[in-house]
DNA sequence: AATCCGTGGTG
DNA sequence: TCACCAAGGAT
């Protein structure tokens, strides 16, 4: 019996991945009962494509420094993608800074408790918005990431990985696969993510420490190879990502605005495609030009 | 719908 | 070694 063939299933689904949840999931700060919902949204925000063991360090600076959304809307957004550090795509920095003065100007300062409000944000999509409903102020949404895809596509459907992008299937198995008991729903939320990330994962998953690798349509079908066209990776070498993390890097790491001519050292071999990239981080905001150079945004 | 956007660990 | 991948979002 698969966790797809019951309601029965699906409950004990739900018992052994909660009971698994209570006694090997991590401990990490933001899932302390105490912590605020602010917090719990920096860590949402910060974990998008970003693994929870770099995030960590980050937040914890975060925080001291920005207590509350009006802290960080007080300083500048360059500061942001200053203390943002390596976490990768900085623009997230300055969409947390651009929400922290929506925050301020439209929620009293305080991280808004309802779904819509919530989505409204920049940098929040339908992921962020349902996982800080879920896990900052208990409302029980769907959360969807790609270790509950993956973990759905497993024990539920039999399919080694989730199609390329989120389908409207997907969604619908998703939320009917939720418990129904609003409290169970939102643990639901963080141990499948947890299962996901730890036992579920993707290249090479860990079955036999798994505790619903009993009831796993996938396991119980032979773990078949992934079937159909091969996922392609992203280019990275010579790119204008790699480029302009460069530069983000240089300005980051540097007191002071750089010359023109100071940051060809982010890609020497091509200054027209440093050029390119310049323009394309003032246009985003994430760097702007001062007099006789660039400098993180005031 | 497909592509772009960083960074670093890992099998 | 190097392609893959990570608590996605915006356009």
């Amino acid at each position: 019996m698969s966790a797809a063939s019951s309601p029965a299933a699906s409950a004990q689904l739900h018992a052994t991945v909660l009971a698994w949840f209570e006694r090997v999931g991590r401990d990490l700060p933001w899932r302390d009962p105490g912590c605020s919902a602010w917090g719990v949204y920096l860590s949402e925000v910060m974990s998008q494509q970003t693994p929870v063991a770099r995030v960590q360090p980050v937040w914890e600076r975060w925080l001291e420094r920005w207590p509350t959304p009006a802290d960080l809307a007080a300083d500048s957004p360059g500061e942001a993608v200053r203390m943002w550090d390596r976490l990768g795509y900085p623009r997230r920095a300055l969409r947390l800074w651009e929400s922290a003065r929506v925050m301020v100007e439209q929620h009293e300062g305080e991280v808004p408790r309802d779904h819509d409000d919530l989505l409204a944000l920049p940098g929040v999509g339908p992921y962020t918005a349902a996982a800080v409903a879920s896990f900052a102020f208990g409302d029980p949404r769907t959360v969807v990431d790609t270790n509950v895809r993956r973990v759905l596509a497993r024990t539920v459907s039999g399919t080694q990985y989730p199609a390329p992008a989120l389908t409207a299937a997907e969604m619908r198995l998703a939320e009917a696969s939720m418990p129904a008991d609003r409290d169970d729903a939102n643990a639901w939320n963080a141990a499948s993510m947890e299962l996901g990330a730890l036992v579920c994962t993707a290249r090479a998953p860990r079955c036999e420490e798994c505790p619903v690798a009993h009831l796993c349509a996938w396991q119980l079908d032979g773990r078949p190879e992934h079937a159909g066209p091969p996922r392609r990776g992203q280019a990275w070498h010579g790119t204008d990502r790699q480029v302009r993390g460069r530069v983000v890097q240089l300005l980051r790491e540097s007191a002071d605005p750089l010359r023109r001519s100071d940051l060809d050292a982010a890609w020497p071999q091509d200054p027209a495609k440093v050029e390119r990239c310049l323009a394309g981080l003032v246009d985003d905001g994430l760097i702007e030009p001062v007099e006789g150079g660039f400098a993180l945004p005031r």
